[in-house]
DNA sequence: ATTATCTATAGATCTATAGATAATGC
DNA sequence: ATTATCTATAGATCTATAGATAATGC
């Protein structure tokens, strides 16, 4: 009997019985990620992906329901990745002994490394999400993860803040950065300063705005 | 002899001979408008923008070139009317006697109102720059007029800035709080701090932010 | 007479399936 | 025997045009 996996309600991917099936859906998904990427998810056929994987329309069918569920695929290996790689690094024993300064310093190159690995799946992502309330809520939930991650680093060491409100500023601190983060990743929107400097002075401007709001000892 | 107006290019949008055409021109600029934004541009067919307009596809092709046209006369429309408020905002005349934190607070709260007035179809045109470059420039000379425009009036303004570089600092500052904004009002991101929170908290805490960073004089 | 509108449709995609053919492994 | 792949194509869109019909204004 055929056995399929679920990713979610109607959108199974097939596990394979032979070798050769996996090979097939690795390429397929690869191709997929590349093209999404490249184009966006509309402007990518069926028929292109087959093609980039070096196979055939039908076999896209065999493997994946239908072209959303392909979709939904390469959104589900990629979070996968994601979140194995965010988890190692909000270990909190890779932390012992580390300021806040030095975290947020970490959470700035390690999001700077991580978004550019994929550069513009992630704009294929929300052109997706923007019509599609389940591909928003997989991406809302890897965020929030690795927002409540950092979250319980910084407020360990809540001593360090004197801003009145260390739980609030800590919040909008981690969302500023985010969003600073988004824009200079992002290549759609336009040239300006979070995008044009070298890393470098992004960071050393973000790290002295941080540290300026939550009020952290200067060392 | 029949006239047309030349947006760029090949994408010309006719100059009616009678009263109707106009009618009927800025009924599709709006059927558009509003189809794209909800729906993003692709999947917004042609009919679907001839039905809520209430006239036939024949006449979207009488008046446009194409859907491309179609879909640059909205954003070209939409540009003029930003360019215009933000030019009667930004005039030194209003801003005299200002300082620092009034003209920061005063951008806040435009970009807050005037984001909220066409909610979707920003999102709408950023999913069109990612494919199309012309829109892609066409929206950061936008941005960057309005950049421009903010950071003259805040650097006119330099003594009170304590920050060793007013400049680099005033540009960062002004970045930081459009990415932001683009964060809070952009409803496809996961919710957060930035989005959650009331317009008075998240102009509060913006505020705190900017003032430490530029280390202004707190009154 | 000219301009604007409509109807109907050709032509180009693109998704998804049916059915034939080839490879795999019990 | 079962699983995986391919070929060919039906059916659903969607863009853009051709040609007929209706309204306008010199």
């Amino acid at each position: 009997m055929t056995r399929s996996r679920w990713i979610s309600d109607l959108h199974w991917v097939r596990v394979g019985q032979q070798s050769r099936s996996q090979k097939t859906q690795e390429s397929l998904l690869d191709a997929a990620a590349i093209l999404f990427a490249e184009k966006g998810t509309d402007a990518t056929s069926v028929a292109d992906v087959a093609e980039r994987a070096g196979c055939s329309i039908g076999s896209v069918y065999h493997h994946f329901r239908d072209k959303k569920a392909l979709l939904y695929a390469v959104f589900d290996r990629m979070s996968d990745e994601f979140r194995a790689t965010t988890r190692e690094a909000l270990d909190p024993v890779r932390w012992e002994g580390a300021s806040i300064p030095d975290i947020l310093r970490g959470y700035l190159e390690f999001a700077l490394e991580v978004g550019r690995d994929r550069p513009a799946l992630k704009s294929a992502g929300r052109g997706a999400a923007q019509t599609d309330p389940a591909i928003r809520e997989h991406f809302a939930q890897l965020q929030m993860d690795l927002n409540e991650g950092l979250r319980e680093l910084v407020l360990a060491r809540r001593e360090e803040i004197s801003h009145p409100d260390p739980v609030l500023a800590t919040g909008f601190v981690l969302d500023q950065l985010g969003s600073m983060l988004r824009t200079r990743l992002d290549e759609i929107v336009m040239p300006t300063l979070l995008t044009n400097r070298s890393d470098e002075t992004f960071i050393h401007e973000a790290m002295n705005s941080a540290v300026a709001y939550l009020q952290l000892p200067t060392p």
